[in-house]
DNA sequence: TCACTCATGTAAGTTGTTACATGATTCC
DNA sequence: GGAATCATGTAACAACTTACATGAGTGA
C-alpha cells in the first residue's frame, strides 16, 4: 500500500523514524529517495523527514543487519534499493507488540496499525485499550476545567478565546476515542 | 538563499516556545518552575516543553531584553520570578499578527489564540481563513483516497487497519474544521 | 527526621536542520 | 545542450533529551 494513507499522525516527534521506514520497505523496496518523496507527498505537511535523516536511519538499519542495499542502478550509477531482511521483520513485530511508554504519543499506534497489517495485530488491542483509559480520563479532566471556568454566561472575548483553545483539547480527546473504539473490532484479543 | 538563523525559529517552525512562554508570563509573572508545571496544564495536550527548555529560553528572553527577572527568594533562596518587558510584549504581537507560513501546524494558531486574549486578534481571522482552506483541501484528498483505495464490500483486515490509520486523518482534518469555523466569530476582520 | 515538592541549573549525548557537494538520467 | 529530476552523501550547527547535581521549604 502506499504511504499516502499512513501518513496521518499530526507528528511524529519523538517516535522512531526506523519503523515507519521499516514498514514502508516492507510494502514495497525502495530507494532513499524514493522514501523520502514518498514522505514529503504524503507527511509533508505535518512530518518533514529529510533526505538527510532517511539516508543516516538507512544506513544505520542497513549496518544493524535490519535491511539490505541491492545496487540497482547500471554501471557506474549509484542506487541502492533497499528491502527488509528477516531480522529487522522481527525487530518491527517486536516493536509493535511492545506496549507503548505511559502518557505518550497516539500517533505512534496509527504507524504501529500499518505495521501491524504487515507482521501481525499481536498485542496491539491491549495498547488501543489502553490508549482509551488514557484519552477518557484526560477528555473528564478537561471538561471539569470547563465546567469550572468557562460556565458563566457573560465572558469577555479574551475568556472566550481560552475557552476555544480548551474546547479544542476536548474536541481532540472526543476525536480519538471516537477513533478507537472504531478500531477495536479489528484486534485480537 | 541565505537566512538568518535567529529569525529561523518562528519564520520557518511557525511555532516557537517563546512565544508560549511570553503568553503565559503576560497572564502571570511566573518562576521558570511554575511555568513548566503550568503549561503541562494549559497546552499539554498539544505542547510539552521540559524544564530544561524553559530555563534555557527564559535566559535568552531576559538577554534580549523582553522579560526582567525580580528575585523573589528570601535571603540565599534562588527564585527568579520573571515579568514581561515592553519589547517582549510587542515581540507577542508581532508574532501573532504575522501570517503563519503555508502548510505548517495549525498548533502554533492555538498558542496564537492564547497571546491574542492578552494582546489582541489583529490579523488572526485571515490566519484560521487560511486553516480552513489548507485542512478543506486535505480533507478532500484524503476523502478521494478513500473512495479509490477503501470501497470494496471485501476487505482482508490488513486493508481494513489501513483503512483506519486514513480514518484517523480524516477525522482530525474533519474535528480542526468544525473547530475552527466556531472560532471566526471571535476574531475581527 | 524523612519524604516530597519547589526551584534552578550543568553536562553529555542524540537527533534534527541547513548548507554544501556531486554526478547520472530523462525529457524537451 | 540545458533544465529538471533522480540519487546519495558530508559537515556544521541548533535543538532536544536524559542524567546528574544542588539546596531550601513543607508537612507528617
Amino acid at each position: 500500500m502506499r504511504v499516502d494513507s499512513s501518513a496521518l499522525a499530526d507528528t511524529l516527534r519523538g517516535m522512531s523514524i526506523q519503523h515507519a521506514l521499516l514498514t514502508s520497505l516492507l510494502e514495497q523496496p525502495s530507494t532513499g529517495y524514493a522514501l523520502a518523496t514518498r514522505f514529503d507527498r504524503s507527511m509533508g505537511y505535518f512530518w518533514q523527514a529529510t533526505h538527510q535523516q532517511i539516508y543516516r536511519e538507512l544506513g544505520r538499519m542497513a549496518q544493524a543487519g535490519w535491511i539490505a542495499a541491492l545496487d540497482t542502478g547500471a554501471a557506474g550509477r549509484r542506487k541502492k534499493t533497499y528491502q527488509v531482511l528477516e531480522s529487522g521483520r522481527l525487530e518491527l513485530l517486536r516493536w509493535v507488540e511492545q506496549p507503548l511508554p505511559a502518557g505518550l504519543s497516539s500517533e505512534a499506534l496509527l504507524v504501529k496499525l500499518r505495521a501491524a497489517a504487515v507482521v501481525g495485530t499481536q498485542g496491539l488491542k491491549a495498547q488501543v485499550l489502553a490508549l482509551i483509559a488514557q484519552r477518557q480520563a484526560r477528555l473528564e479532566a478537561y471538561l471539569a476545567i470547563e465546567q469550572r471556568d468557562f460556565t458563566d454566561s457573560a465572558q469577555t472575548v479574551a475568556q472566550q478565546l481560552r475557552h476555544q483553545v480548551l474546547r479544542r483539547g476536548i474536541m481532540l480527546e472526543e476525536s480519538w476515542l471516537q477513533w478507537a473504539h472504531g478500531v477495536l473490532p479489528l484486534l485480537q484479543d
